[in-house]
Formats: C-alpha cells, structure tokens, sequence
DNA sequence: CCAAACTGTCACCGAACTGTCACCATCTGC
DNA sequence: GCAGATGGTGACAGTTCGGTGACAGTTTGG
C-alpha cells in the first residue's frame, strides 16, 4: 500500500484511546489509506473536537480512563453533532455482553483486538459506506433523482442535468440523508467547507439555482424549505 | 423476553439459509423480538423476495448451495430495489479474509457462528437504525398525530400538516411529554426560551392556531386545556 | 488570452409568521 | 344569577424570512 496524500474532500476519522502508541499507530495505518485523522485521549476532548469537526467515522477505545468508552459512546450519540457520524468501539474483550451492550449504547460497530489493518480499513471503509454514501462512490437516487458521485453525473428521470461543483456537492448532501432537514450552518460546513467564511444567505442562493436547474424541464420542486430551520430534498 | 406481535409497522428481516432448522431458529427469535420475518432458501429465492418485499435487513447466511454467498451478496447490492436494506452476513468461519472480502462486496456486517440470540438481536437492531433511522428514535406519535423531529414533518392520520416554526415546537413539547400538563409559563420557557419575555396569553393565541391546523380535517381537537393550570396532549 | 461558466454578495419584494389587543363565551365561587 | 376570572379567537400591524434578479469578481477550458 502506497502512502497517500489525504485530500481536502477526504473522509474524516477520530481516533479516541489515551495510549499514545495506540493513537499514533492507529493515525499512522489510516492516513497511509488517505484518511484525514483526528484524535482525542479522552472522552472530553473527543466531545471538543466532535463538536468542531464532526467527523465521519469514530473509532472509541473501550478501555477509557476516568469514563468508560460505554459512557462515552453514550455521551457522543446524545449530541446532535455527531448524528452523521459511525461510531466503531474498539475493544481488548471479546466478550459478548460488551458486544452487544456497546451496540445497543449506539455503537454502529465493534472491532476486537487484536485486529489486523486490513479488517481495520475494512470496517471502517464499510462504516463510512453507510454514513457518507456519496464519498464511496454510491449511487443515490431519490424520487426520480439519480445522483452518481463516481461518474459525478446527475439525472432527472431519463433528463441528463448539468451542475456545476458547488450545486453538486449541495445536492449529493441533501440526498445523502434525504428526508433529514440540514440547517444552513450544516450545509456550509458539509459543502462549502468548515474553514472557509461565507455567508449564510450564499446557500439560499445556490438551492435557488439548484431549483431551477432540476426544474428545467417543468417537473415538480424535490427540495422542500422548512422556514426557520433549513432545506431538505424528498421523495413524494 | 415476552412473545410479541409483530406490528404493522415492525421492521422487516429476510433470513437466507438453506438449512431449515436454522431458518426455523433465526425466524422464532427474531419474531418474538417483535420483528416481521421472511424467508429463503436461496440465492434465487432471496432476490425474488427482495424485489417484491423490500425488507429492512438482510440475514445472509455464508454457506449456500450451488452460488456462495458472497455472490449473492454482490447480487443483491447490484438491486436498486436493495439499497435500503442492510446485508449482514452469518458465517461459521471466522476467517479474517472472509470478514474483509464479505465487507467490501457490499455487506454492512458480519456474524460469526456459534452467536448468542442477544448478539443476533443486537446486531439487527443496530442495523436497523442505520438503515431506518425513523424506525427507532426521534419520531413522536400520541393517537394518530406523527411528529418527525428529523424531518421536521407532522402527520395527523394520512394528512401532511404545515406548522410554523413557533407551532412546530409547541406541538413537540406538549408531544414529548404526552398526558403531561403544562402551565403557561413552561411552554413560554421551553418554547420560546428563558430569556425572551411575551405575554403569557401569547401561549393561548398559538394553541388556538395549532388547533385550527390540526383539525382542518374535521379531526377531533387533540388538545386538552386544563382550566387554571395549562394544556395537555392525549391520545384518545 | 479570451469567452464562458461559476461564485458570492446585495438589495428588494412578497409571503409567512408573530405578538398583542379587544371582545366575547364560559366557568367558578358565592 | 352575578361578578370576577379564565380561555377562545378574529383582526391587525410589525417583523422576520426566503426567493430572486443583478452584478462583479474569479476560475476554467480552449
């Protein structure tokens, strides 16, 4: 495996244990598969840093000290940051009552060590699949709506739509989770990017855009306005 | 665990295994966790029912006669009709190789036998809310009034009812707490926040709106006040 | 190097939403 | 039945919010 540059658009990944070789191991495995890696040594810092970068794939260490990665796990679902998020609980025990209390705490999977990279990468890749359709290369479809993220092509029914990148990345996050309501400060953050200023009204302006295009045609408006809250796109 | 009915609205688990005794054991344990179960034998077998029944979850046994499952598993996730199920493969080897390849084809999870029925149970269940996350959380229902958090959408019975933003909150708090009394002055506090001051007739004048938006069918008024002290939602 | 495509911001407008009030119907205790 | 308290509601005016055309700056592709 060849080391890769992880990218601007790369998946983002947490890595929580308050072992230091653990955590540098672990960071080393995942960006040399082009990963962007975070990390925190402990539940409180990995809440700070969820709450700032809500990354798309949380790997929690079991064995936690003070609170345990159950707690924690606990903690991280109960915030509406880490909604989008898949939370892997990493564990020295094979113990099936750790299994199965972790998975019903929220956890989305369960990795025992000692684990190999390769099964790391995979279940981490297969979370990743699940929670960021659009960034494996998935097709997603709702209603009349095809949106393929490899061939970065989008159709509307039979109609073939031409979108710029922006209006792209708008559409393959609304479809993403489609029924979901994203908030503006959501969509700048999943789209625009969580460093980059713009303004909030920018959104409206490309949604609006993004209308007229899927619309072009006469069909029926998919994106849905929820005033106060934001937008969201909807099969009918 | 008490024998349950499955409901209507219970998610639906498709078991695909040759044997029939394991058929029998997976379809009894999971019906009495409350689940609608169907049934295969084959690969064949399953993609018929998949096309036709759209199940929630995939129960997808490793070891199948004349097509193995990892080539079903590639068949199923080459359906459109699939791509709303969870596949979780069930396997007798625990071979990392296995685990790795039945993940990239397209699996979400894997099951190593012997498994516990709470392993089962707890896997599926995990599945289930990543796959149907309305099914298991943040939807509200009291009588035939539905409130979806998420999507920010309320259904009385069939109707699609429009609430503002001011409404839509009051119904999720008096929902939330369903049977509950609140006073006045704790809807102002959880509705319209600590620090903003408004008459508290105010109250009475959105209660009033909601009313009229939810029975704009005729429906019978879901809203009980109580003289003196405040207003309560019930199912009825 | 130029034209076309794409972006972000702004200003303006209409629609939706809000809070308050006044007036009336009910209810409560006496 | 009466007076006072309580709750329902239509009207209204002020405010907020979202849609959109215009425009200027930037990037892209040839």
């Amino acid at each position: 495996m060849s080391r890769l540059e992880p990218q601007a658009g790369a998946a983002l990944v947490l890595v929580v244990d308050d072992e230091p070789a653990q955590r540098a191991l672990l960071s080393y495995n995942l960006e040399a598969a082009g990963f962007r890696v975070l990390t925190a040594q402990d539940g409180e810092e990995a809440l700070l840093v969820i709450a700032e970068e809500a990354p798309d794939v949380i790997l929690l260490d079991w064995m936690l000290p003070r609170v345990s990665g159950i707690e924690v796990c606990r903690q991280i679902r109960a915030r509406p940051e880490a909604q989008g998020s898949a939370v892997i609980m990493v564990s020295a025990r094979s113990e099936e009552g750790d299994l199965v209390r972790g998975l019903e705490t929220g956890a989305d999977d369960y990795i025992t060590k000692p684990y190999s990279v390769s099964e790391l990468l995979a279940r981490v890749r297969a979370n990743l699949r699940r929670v960021r359709p659009s960034q494996s290369g998935a097709v997603l479809e709702v209603g009349d709506l095809r949106l393929d993220a490899q061939a970065h092509r989008v159709h509307r029914g039979a109609r073939d739509v031409h979108l710029g990148p922006t209006e792209f990345r708008l559409l393959a996050a609304l479809m993403e989770r489609s029924g979901k309501v994203w908030s503006r400060e959501a969509l700048l953050d999943r789209v625009w990017g969580r460093d980059i200023y713009v303004d909030s009204r920018t959104v409206d302006v490309h949604i609006g855009r993004l209308r007229k295009t899927l619309c072009a045609g006469g069909e029926q408006d998919p994106i849905r306005t929820i005033r106060g809250a934001g937008y969201a796109i909807e099969d009918r």
